[in-house]
Order: C-alpha cells, then sequence, then structure tokens
DNA sequence: AGCACAATTCGGTATTGCCGAACACATATC
DNA sequence: GATATGTGTTCGGCAATACCGAATTGTGCT
C-alpha cells in the first residue's frame, strides 16, 4: 500500500512466481527434496508450499515419490522440453551431419547457440559417452571461454561485446580462461580471420575444443558446431583434418537449414 | 459460495493451475499463439491471461517473439527437462549399449518405460535419422500395440490388465492393432514365453519392432528397449539376430544398471 | 488519415490464496 | 511400549491478491 512495487514491471501473478521458483529450487538442489525442506529454503509457510506443490503434482511438473514423500521435477517437463526441442530446425538439420562427423573423427560433437548471454548446448553427440565433458545439452557457459561462445562473441560490434562484458564480467574457469578484455578482442580478431575459434583448456584443464559458425539464409550467425577432445588428440595434423571436415560439416548444415526455410505456421 | 469445489481434492491454486494449463495449451498447439486467441481458447479474460503469461515469460517458460508479439514454450523448459533426463540411471546404462546395437544392426533403436498407463519414450537412437518413425523422445503411446508396451504389460498381473484395459481400452491405430482382450492375453502369453515382444504394423503399417525386457536387481521390470524398421528388414535370419544382439544388449543394460545402484544422494 | 487488430495498463471488488495451528502418520529413540 | 522428532496434510478465518471489464497504447494494413 505505502509503495509502488519494486520492479517497475507491472502485474505478475505471486502464486505462479512462487510456483516457479519452487521448480527453481528443486532444478538448483538436483535430486528430492522434502515439504519441510523446501519450505524454509524459500522462507515461506507449509501449508504455502504444499498447495502449489500439490499444484504442480497434478500436471506433472512434480512428482512425489510414493514412500518418502520428497519431491522432484516431474515428468511433464522431459515431455515438454523434448516436444519444443523437436520443433527447432537447427536440430534437423544439423543432427545428420554432426553424426556423420563424430563417428569420423571419434570425438566429441556439439551444437549451441547464444540465449541470455551465455551458450547453450542445444546437441552433444559423443563417441563413447563414457569421456566425461563438462557441457551437457540444455546446460550453460560463459561464452567468452567456450569455442562456440567465442565464434558467436566474434559476429558482434565492438559495442555489443562491451556490453556483453560489462554484463557477466570475464570469470575464469581455468588458469588458461581469457580474462581481459585486451586479450579477448584479440582473440576475436583471430577467430574472425581464421574462420574458427578455439578453446585451449579454458574450460576445462587438458581439453580443447574448435568450433565454426553456421551462416544462415540472411548472411548472421546464430548457431555454432564443435569438435572437442583431450588435447593429445587434437593437434597437428589431426587437427587440420578436424578444421576442415568441421568447416564442411557447418556448410552442409547451413544449406540444409536453407532448404528447410520453406515452412510457415498452420 | 454455492457449491463446494467439484473435486473432492482440496486446495489447488487457480493461477497456478491456469498458468500450467496455458502451457499445455500452448504445447498442444505447437506453435506461436496471439495471447487473443489464448484467450478465447481458455475463455479467461484478456488482461487475466496477460498477467498469467507475463509471469510465465519472466521465468522464460513462455518466450514472447520480438517482433510479433506472439507466444511459444520457452527455452527453461528445454533446460529442466534436460537436466531431468540426466538425473534417471537409466539412461547413462544404456545409452553406451544402445548405440553399439543401433550401430550393428543400422535400425532404430529406443528405449521406453510405462507412465500412468502409457509408454514414454526415453531414448531413441536412428541410424540415419532421415526415417520418419511415430514416436519421439519425449512422445507416448498406448501399451498394447507397441513391442515395449507388450513387454511391460506381460509383466503385470490379470488384475492389473484388466485396469490397464477398462482405464483406456484397446484402441486401434492401424488394421493390425489387437483390440480385444483376449487376443490381448494369448499374446501376451506368448510373450512371457519367447522372452521377447513383437510390434507388427500394429503402430504404423509397414513397421515391425521387437523388444525385449531390462531387469533390474530386484527382479522386476521397469524398462524396455527395441529395435525397429520396415517389416522387409526384420525377417528370418536377420530377425533371429536382432532378437539375439537385443536381449544381450539388454542384459548389458540390467547388469550396467546393478552397478550404478551404489549411489545415495548427497 | 483512418481502421482493425494486436498487446498492455488500470483500479475497484470480492474471490482467492495465504497463513498458523492442529492433524495424522511414520520412524526412530529411549 | 511410550515418547519424541520427523514427515506430509488439513482446516478456517482474514485480508491481501488476483481477477475482470473497460480504457489505453501500439502496429500494420488499406
Amino acid at each position: 500500500m505505502e509503495k509502488k512495487r519494486k520492479t517497475g514491471r507491472p502485474s505478475r501473478i505471486q502464486s505462479v512466481e512462487r510456483a516457479l521458483t519452487l521448480l527453481e529450487v528443486l532444478a538448483q538442489e538436483d535430486g528430492e527434496m522434502t515439504l519441510t525442506s523446501l519450505s524454509q529454503k524459500v522462507g515461506w509457510p507449509k501449508s504455502t508450499v504444499h498447495g502449489l506443490l500439490a499444484t504442480l503434482r497434478d500436471f506433472h511438473y512434480v512428482d512425489q515419490s510414493a514412500e518418502t514423500g520428497c519431491y522432484k521435477l516431474g515428468i511433464r517437463l522431459f515431455e515438454l522440453g523434448n516436444q519444443l526441442s523437436r520443433s527447432w530446425d537447427i536440430l534437423d538439420a544439423a543432427h545428420p551431419v554432426m553424426l556423420r562427423l563424430c563417428r569420423e573423427l571419434g570425438e566429441t560433437v556439439q551444437l549451441g547457440t547464444e540465449d541470455d548471454g551465455e551458450i547453450l548446448y542445444l546437441e552433444k553427440l559423443a563417441p563413447n559417452s563414457v569421456v566425461s565433458i563438462l557441457s551437457e545439452v540444455g546446460n550453460r557457459l560463459p561464452m567468452h571461454c567456450s569455442g562456440l561462445g567465442k565464434v558467436l562473441l566474434a559476429q558482434k560490434s565492438p559495442g555489443e561485446l562491451k556490453s556483453y562484458i560489462s554484463r557477466g564480467g570475464l570469470p575464469a574457469l581455468t588458469k588458461r580462461t581469457i580474462t581481459t578484455q585486451a586479450k579477448l578482442e584479440k582473440e576475436l580478431a583471430r577467430v574472425r580471420e581464421q574462420g574458427y575459434a578455439m578453446d585451449d583448456g579454458e574450460i576445462t584443464e587438458g581439453l580443447r575444443c574448435v568450433a565454426v559458425p553456421i551462416w544462415d539464409g540472411t548472411g548472421s550467425v546464430r548457431y555454432a558446431v564443435s569438435v572437442s577432445g583431450q588435447i593429445p588428440n587434437m593437434g597437428g595434423e589431426r587437427l587440420e583434418r578436424i578444421i576442415r571436415e568441421l568447416q564442411q560439416a557447418a556448410e552442409e548444415i547451413s544449406y540444409a537449414m536453407g532448404s528447410r526455410r520453406k515452412r510457415m505456421q498452420t
């Protein structure tokens, strides 16, 4: 009553905000949580949380363990997430090409895009799937340290780059991560010149990654593909071959995207 | 004021119910929708729908097109869905084995489980990914017509089977679909005897699928794997080989699941 | 310009969801 | 076996909250 609401944005629905916040907390904890622990985590009364959870449960957005009564993320999120990803043309276009690349090179192949100032991994194909690479589909990483990110950053104007840096800074994930604007600008210039980007242990020590842009029909770059592996497997002759095949793959994907453009919504 | 609430279940939060209903509608339409069309679809005033959508948008559960202002499912669903699937042990255990199977046989390999009386597809590996098979990851199909479903149905007691039938009936997807209880019981007996199930064009004309159960440590069956392909490629000698390899794969997955059991939550 | 149709804002009303306390139930603990 | 802590769940009354209709702004089309 005294003040207007803090955020200038009008009319958000409290109970929906709270319900979604509960989902965020459950996602963050990444496992089962008791109603009570959720309740004290967010600081709302148990009964309030209970009502919200019951509603989410009815829609299968959360799942309640039959024995323990604990709550976790529900199956509907899996279904909706998959449905959403199926609606993206880029996956249709990129998947067969990535599959071939993964087999021929025997290394991990990834596809990413920029979302909200970060790299979002859309697809990952691993040859043996035993190797553990930090990035997973649906995960996010800063742009300035990943190969995919550098490719997309390299497309930006100086102003956009500056706003990226001022937004999240240049946090270091390893000692090799680029952390100054000057070095990043130099790196991006090289990316533009070479036509590909490299992450040399800047996310995870010992892991190297090369990435190239995917051009769409309008001449802009919204996606990038990459190949990553242990540094010993990613050098010399072999590296050159990888880059060559990667660039060819990107061209194929770009082409496939173009031919997929003839779709309209119903 | 007049009546109590229709459903006996207590205290569901209306605005959360409405917000989630909007997501369901957006998922069903599978594309962009205008606020107005959403509004009249659900029958609530525009301003009400607007508030709900604004809240969902803030959390990236819906996305609003910059140009058209239309709404669609948001990226957070993709992220949460993938995070959820990563928490399932079965995928870790099954994926490498499925990958090998897919390569060796050159056919589509799928993994499914029962959820809410239907088969839910958890993973799908296609050799060329050009072939279009009806089922997709995150999709659902009736149990009585799919190979995966028959495997899981075959584990049920007569009472459970009856309740399955009375719940959803035995709808026919093709002219070959089993639609009578007697035939289904006979079919399931054969499944138990043979150790595998077959779908012979019962979902899609011309498509055959063989499936086997995955046993967990406790001796129960919660998942099943299958191989599907065009009927000409799935007969005679080759079929026998497929079944043999499939059964071996299922054993490996079962074993891997067991060894993964030594995990506790933090 | 003017129209038609989009999304968005506004403010008053009473419906709605919030809250604290009491409940039921299970599992340890003594 | 009774006690103590831990769950999730229910209840009812108060008032804050979300709903609604109408008015507003914005955009594309004729």
